[in-house]
RNA sequence: GGGGUCGUAGUUCAGUUGGUUAGAAUGCCGGCCUGUCACGCCGGAGGUCGCGAGUUCGAGUCUCGUCGGCCCCGCCA
């Protein structure tokens, strides 16, 4: 009864969650873990498992005594074979189960494997603590759930690669183990044994290297691969994950966006049978910081932002010093209302500001809007002259019973906050619709960002991101002012993608640099190689990256990005199962000419 | 670097004001049972209360530290 004359003899016929009422009468070969048994003596139930799904197996002590026997041993998760005839379940169908209607009636069984009591069930049911769970991860990994989940990613994967092969693209390959260049996200390390004291680094992107494809001539190049960031993680962060990498030459920006409206669109249709729009609605920076206060807005639901700093303006002496100051201290304020339909409460208002006061807020205005119009609840309706509040009301519509949450101060801070509030009250309230899609590119990027400690400029994007040409002028006289070619594609509030149009002209990226401050000499130490590519004829070129995590995680549902990585890494960045990292002996370290000094604990 | 939260049986959790032998469900082991599919019934085993100090006559419970999981801010061109 035991041995693997099922595996180099008879072989699998089938896998356990196809079979359906049209095999019924034949005889089939199944291999699998054991989910279930459920003994009631005369007669053994198994549930068989597979990837595919489950399907009952029964062993009759009336039909042949000594199988009944051997099934009654066996254990959850043992790995099994078993031949049998497929037979109708009669009045006994199970309409859960999708392989319901019939079940195997057990002829022979071979036990390959007896398994340990696993540490959890193996089941999508189970709230199994995470840390348990990644310490087992090949038992996690064997739950439907995830199974389904990794199934899918294998799906679009494919999806990925043959819409980009019919688009004409080349799946090209690019180093992990690269130059390291500062500036942007922490690199990881990689010692060179061959060059004492010297390092490479673990690639952040191919994104040199597919500029360089574009200048070699290869055109249209695509890659499904890894990338690598030393940053601290969060639920939709990874410290080494996958995107899908493209890049094009002879192409603007709506070139770029008409293959990825591909790309995304079919990874819907055949992922999950989903139809987005052909073309992606378009909103700019400017707009969706100014509505939303983030440059990547979830559509799904309302609670717009009003931008009142010029209501305020218009309404000198209004009442709200405060308001007035952050004003003429070049900040702005912005109000948003929530409705009186979500009877939001006086002390659910009031957690709302230790939430705020969590992503750096001072406080936490509002108001509540009585009848004719006058404020309560608030610490500016004693102040507030009648005209200032009648002209806020009627800039953010807010009417009889709604309540109005103001920030004010720096735009940065009072974006983040704002957008922040929203977010949390769209979750709270039940804004946010299931199985809703709300996609779009997001244009129009300031070119650099100002730092105002040090007064100097760095790139938003990358310092190869392409000014709009209207604005090269502005990249010597007002480099804030510079927009770029480069978008975001948004979705549900994830951003899911994100790219530009390239620098080809050596002329413009000297000016670049020239704003960023980079000296020629740290130019050719860092991109020298690039530099010197765009000097031997660079096509016009544009590009994008996708995150493949992000996107499996939004097409299967998944709440973090773990349940689409098989094998991810913890908040501290390591992996519970094989314990990396690890400390390595000192003549590992000698071999390589380091020298470790982590801080005594 | 900072904030929050959690850690008790294999698993998920409960555990009162600090007070007898730390409980439940499920899983596991044994027995019975031929139509179960959350099978049922009977019986049994199973605990460094994350770790270390401290307070106390007495700590799962209070204090401090530490380790780890998760969420967030900073960070992620």
């Amino acid at each position: 009864m035991s041995g693997q004359k099922l595996i180099t003899e008879r072989k699998r016929t089938h896998r356990c969650g196809t079979l359906r009422a049209e095999h019924i009468g034949q005889e089939v070969v199944v291999m699998g873990w054991v989910q279930t048994y459920r003994d009631l003596g005369g007669a053994v139930f198994i549930d068989l498992r597979d990837r595919t799904g489950l399907v009952q197996v029964v062993f009759d002590a009336g039909v042949d005594e000594a199988i009944h026997a051997a099934a009654d041993k066996v254990r959850n998760e043992w790995v099994i074979g078993v031949v049998g005839k497929v037979r109708s379940r009669g009045t006994n169908v199970n309409s859960k189960m999708p392989t319901g209607e019939i079940e195997i009636l057990g002829a022979e069984i071979e036990i390959f494997n007896k398994a340990e009591t696993p540490p959890f069930a193996i089941d999508d049911d189970v709230d199994t603590a995470e840390e348990k769970r990644l310490s087992h991860r090949y038992l996690d990994l064997r739950r439907p759930k995830i199974q389904q989940n990794l199934m899918l990613r294998s799906r679009l994967n494919h999806v990925v690669r043959r819409t980009l092969h019919e688009l004409d693209f080349l799946e090209l390959e690019t180093p992990f183990m690269v130059k390291y260049t500062p500036g942007g996200a922490r690199n990881f390390l990689v010692p060179s044994r061959l060059n004492p004291g010297n390092f490479y680094a673990l690639a952040e992107s191919p994104q040199l290297y597919k500029q360089l494809f574009m200048m070699a001539g290869f055109d249209r190049y695509f890659q499904i691969t890894k990338c690598f960031r030393d940053e601290d993680l969060r639920q939709d962060r990874q410290p080494e994950f996958t995107q899908i990498d493209l890049e094009m030459s002879f192409a603007d920006m709506d070139d770029v966006h008409q293959v990825m409206e591909k790309v995304i669109g079919n990874m819907f249709q055949e992922g999950i049978g989903v139809s987005l729009p052909a073309k992606f609605p378009k909103m700019s920076y400017d707009e969706a910081m100014r509505r939303f206060g983030s440059d990547k807005p979830d559509l799904r639901f309302g609670l717009e932002h009003v931008v009142l700093t010029e209501v305020v303006k218009a309404h000198p002496n209004g009442g709200l010093p405060l308001f007035e100051q952050a004003v003429a201290q070049g900040g702005m304020v912005k109000a948003m209302v929530v409705p009186a339909a979500h009877q939001l409460s006086r002390t659910e208002v009031d957690k709302l500001e230790p939430e705020a006061k969590g992503v750096g807020a001072l406080g936490l205005g509002r108001a509540k809007i009585a009848e004719g119009g006058s404020w309560t609840q608030s610490p500016f309706a004693k102040t507030v002259s009648d005209g200032l509040r009648q002209a806020i009301n009627e800039a953010t519509g807010a009417k009889d019973g709604d309540i109005v949450l103001f920030q004010f101060g720096p735009a940065k801070l009072v974006h983040t906050v704002m957008n922040h509030l929203r977010l949390l009250l769209g979750k709270k309230l039940n804004l946010i619709p299931a199985n809703q899609w709300a996609i779009l590119w997001v244009v129009e990027f300031p070119l650099f960002e100002h730092d105002e400690k040090t007064n100097t400029y760095a790139a938003a994007h990358h310092p190869f991101t392409s000014p709009r040409p209207e604005d090269v002028d502005r990249l010597t006289t007002d480099p804030g002012a510079c927009r770029a070619k480069a978008y975001d594609l948004v979705l549900n509030g994830n951003e899911i993608a994100g790219g530009s149009v390239r620098i080809h002209d050596p002329n413009v990226q000297q000016k670049v640099f020239q704003a960023l401050g980079i000296s020629p000499e740290e130019q050719r130490a860092k991109f020298g190689f690039l530099l010197d590519a765009l000097a031997y004829g660079a096509p016009p070129h544009a590009g994008i990256a996708g995150g493949m995590d992000r996107i499996s995680m939004l097409l299967t549902g998944a709440t973090s990005l773990r349940d689409v990585i098989p094998f991810p890494k913890t908040q501290r960045g390591q992996d519970l199962m094989t314990s990396a990292p690890t400390p390595v002996s000192d003549r590992q370290l000698e071999e390589l000419f380091i020298k470790s000094t982590p801080p005594k604990a």
